[in-house]
DNA sequence: TTCATCAATCGTATTATTACGATTTAACTT
DNA sequence: AAGTTAAATCGTAATAATACGATTGATGAA
């Protein structure tokens, strides 16, 4: 029912960043991938109460926005935070929220 | 269906407050809060291309969640950005954004 | 008091999300 | 080639989110 064709592609773009962050298990995800140096990924199963499906479409859905990479090796899949781009996430996100501020009127 | 109840109180507070900022209309209608100074309401209707009542259903999560207040001025309601609140959000937002940044490994 | 206006709330339909178990796919090991 | 393991995908159920029209409630104006 969203109607994203009705705003800008800024708008759907920032929404969409701010949305991958918006689930208790995608932090708890991606602080996993962070304190673990090494990218697990079938550890991130053991680490956290959900099934192994459920973890896999969170990873899909932070993927999706190019948060996390994950890459084959051997019989599992290496997953950790895109560095690059999680700047650059950071950043528009800094930027967004600074340009919210102005006078307080109420 | 969500288990918010399975993670931590600080994991559920910032999914909380990303997810309240995971929607294109609540973008828009934050945007417009900052553009005019003066904190309108009903002119965000005029503004966007949504109902009145969709509108008043995105003030309200938006207000849930404490990053913006609206007053009773007169038969309007005057609806603005909370500073204080904000910047609370954005360090603490920031704060999350800059732990995860790690080794790189893949 | 009566009317008009603004915004919240209610009711509801549609679509999206979340979660799980089961199955499939892929890759390494015997 | 057969078996094992890991992770993605499929199917599905339950719940949440989105959006709208209609109604209600509150406030100020006539």
């Amino acid at each position: 029912v969203t109607k994203s064709d009705k705003f800008t592609t800024e708008q759907n773009e920032i929404a969409n960043l701010y949305k991958a962050l918006g689930h208790p298990a995608r932090i708890a995800i991606l602080e996993v991938l962070a304190k673990r140096q090494a990218c697990v990924c079938g550890d991130i199963v053991e680490d956290l109460p959900l099934a192994q499906s459920t973890i896999s479409q969170h990873l899909a859905e932070l993927k999706k926005v190019g948060l996390i990479k994950g890459t084959i090796s051997g019989p599992s899949t290496c997953y950790c935070i895109d560095a690059e781009a999680w700047e650059k996430a950071k950043s528009s996100m800094n930027e967004l929220m600074n340009t919210m501020i102005g006078e307080q009127c109420c």
